[in-house]
RNA sequence: CGCGGGGUGGAGCAGCGGCAGCUCGCCGGGCUCAUAACCCGGAGGUCGUGGGUUCGAGUCCCACCCCCGCUACCA
């Protein structure tokens, strides 16, 4: 199926490090990626999997003052807790960095300048709330009034919690900063702007052939196409970010989303020059057969299927170089908590590193694969987490492998026996097809139905019985269960990483799973088998109650 | 008020113009190699509501109702 080898790059979304990760994050971005990052290298292409640590913007400044600490020590903190839980969970970056880093710096202020250079940045003058009491510029979200369209007295500067229109707050009336009450005063304060209007025409022509992108993406952009495209702000008055490389403007700082996206450029450059071919990002980022992927949850959708590529339009116009746009954007919805949004003041957030102090994480990947809001959103329970994990995973395919290998391993001194029919080709070039075209749940279940079929292999063949009667007929059943399990194993190894190596290693190799590649090859009869060992635990009922009460229900 | 997504057997989902499908659960049976796991059979849905288009509609169109997100240390 994977015709040619070919080159994939996979941009993902760039989390701020002011919190732990949540499970939204990984089963709306990182697991997609990480699930299709390791098939196409399996199928033996040339894949460059990056993203990193948002260490900018206001979220890490307002943790920052929170707890009293500087918003480096802040994003140093987290980022460093990310790299573990990366690790735990086998999320197999090429490199994961952060916008802190030198480079990125540097890359993000070459573009703004060749882009100001061109005319797609220009500076205007814009009013903005002033506090005179904090003696600092308001953001959107600290000013508050009454809301110019419906009157809801508590609206917010950037949108109306009452009538949920997005406001901006020179419209409220009777403006005051959420901090001491004061009214603002509307300053003037110069900022560039990035000309995002003069794109909307390329942009429309190049969306125009995207009618394979998922149904929210592609609408989400469309509509604001239709709606227009408004110049955009991508400075600020503040001290934390990416300065801005021009004279005078000392005082301000790049947009936090205007140069974060830039990481995925910027961390290909790293990633090459840690790679010791500096100039290697150009194979993925100028070639134009490279296909670029992005994950990313929904509410970024614009940024990626719009802003982003009209920067990368921009800087290909003045550099005269390629610079590849998006070929997919492969956003997935949300997966709520118990029916609602994840909260951590309502104590329905479910953190990472929490999570992988009570369980594996081949587990964890199995739910989220199986629930991975792809097409509209889904819900986690812990009760739905149990059983898919004792009812699917460990009973069908845990139990295959188990009932199998033990069997063959009392029975035949030990090793793979001799051959006969059933193999695992047609799971592993399924489970491919599935995952090339982003369908992950598609390809986890097309992997799961042909171990049930494995399952009634077993069951119509009875080895049990053979092995009384015709031990030469028996050993070739085993042997075709065990090529099936072998097979089974490819399939499922972007899934479950850690499972599938072991699984592996019960079958008597040695070396990494990933040799193998995307394709189905025999175990050796006579091969010494490994002690046979459940490969995954089944999970004790209770825990849906302890977990319910941990999250303060 | 607006924008996007969704409402399909007990639960979670797929189907997006042509006899309503999958996993789990449930009921009945089989097997005993296996983590009380596995296999077979069965019950169970007028596909949110009301109109319309069509020879034919979960599947297209219109109106309405409900849920989620777009705001909140939160994708």
């Amino acid at each position: 199926m994977a015709q040619t080898p070919r080159k994939i790059f996979l941009g993902v979304a760039w989390p701020y490090s002011n919190g732990s990760l949540h499970i939204g994050q990984i089963v709306g971005a990182y697991l997609p990626a990480d699930i299709f990052a390791r098939y196409h290298r399996a199928a033996g292409n040339d894949v460059l999997m990056v993203s990193g640590s948002d260490g900018h913007g206001t979220p890490i400044t307002v943790r920052a003052e929170q707890e009293g600490r500087s918003p480096a020590e802040v994003s140093a903190r987290f980022h460093e807790e990310f790299l573990e839980s990366w690790q735990r969970l086998g999320i197999s970056w090429d490199l994961f960095t952060s916008t802190g880093t030198e480079n990125h710096a540097r890359v993000a202020q070459e573009i703004f300048l060749k882009l100001l250079e061109q005319g797609d940045i220009y500076q205007d003058k814009m009013l903005l709330p002033y506090c005179l009491v904090e003696e600092r510029f308001l953001l959107d979200r600290y000013v508050e009034g009454t809301c110019p369209i419906c009157g809801y007295e508590s609206a917010r500067g950037d949108q109306c919690d009452n009538c949920g229109n997005v406001l901006d707050p020179i419209d409220l009336k009777d403006r005051r900063c959420k901090f001491d009450g004061s009214e603002p005063e509307l300053r003037e304060s110069e900022h560039f702007f990035h000309r995002l209007s003069a794109y909307e025409g390329p942009l429309k022509e190049w969306v125009r052939d995207k009618t394979y992108w998922r149904k929210p993406v592609l609408n989400w952009s469309l509509g604001w196409l239709e709606g227009g495209l408004k110049d955009r702000a991508i400075t600020r008055d503040m001290q934390w970010g990416v300065p801005v490389p021009v004279q005078g403007w000392e005082s301000k700082r790049i947009y936090v989303w205007f140069e974060a996206v830039i990481g995925y450029l910027s961390a290909a450059i790293e990633w090459a020059q840690g790679s010791g071919e500096p100039q290697r990002w150009r194979e993925f980022w100028q070639d134009p057969e490279c296909r670029h992927y992005y994950f990313i949850g929904k509410d970024n959708i614009p940024f990626h299927t719009l802003i982003w590529p009209s920067y990368l339009m921009g800087y290909s116009k003045a550099t005269g170089e390629n610079y590849s746009l998006p070929y997919d954007v492969p956003a997935n919805q949300f997966q709520t908590i118990r029916g609602s949004k994840g909260s951590t003041s309502r104590g329905s957030a479910i953190f990472v590193p929490d999570l992988l102090s009570r369980y594996d994480p081949d587990a964890l990947r199995y739910y989220l694969s199986a629930t991975m809001p792809e097409t509209s959103d889904s819900d986690f329970t812990w009760a739905d987490f149990l059983r898919r994990n004792n009812d699917e995973l460990v009973a069908t395919w845990g139990n295959l492998v188990n009932r199998v290998l033990t069997f063959a391993y009392r029975n035949f001194d030990r090793e793979v026996p001799q051959p006969g029919e059933l193999r695992g080709e047609e799971a592993i070039s399924q489970t491919g097809r599935e995952i090339d075209l982003c369908h992950f749940r598609a390809g986890l279940e097309a992997a799961m139905s042909a171990a049930r079929e494995a399952n009634r292999y077993v069951e119509e063949n009875a080895p049990w019985r053979l092995i009384k009667e015709d031990r030469a007929r028996c050993a070739t059943v085993l042997y075709t269960g065990i090529c099936a399990i072998a097979g089974l194993n490819v399939a499922f190894s972007p899934y479950l990483p850690f499972s599938s190596q072991k699984q592996h290693g019960q079958l008597g190799n040695e070396g990494p799973v990933q040799a193998i590649g995307w394709r189905f090859s025999p175990p050796s009869p006579g091969q010494p088998l490994a002690e046979p060992e459940p490969l995954f635990k089944k999970l004790d009922p209770k825990i849906v109650d302890e977990e319910e009460a941990r999250m303060g229900r």
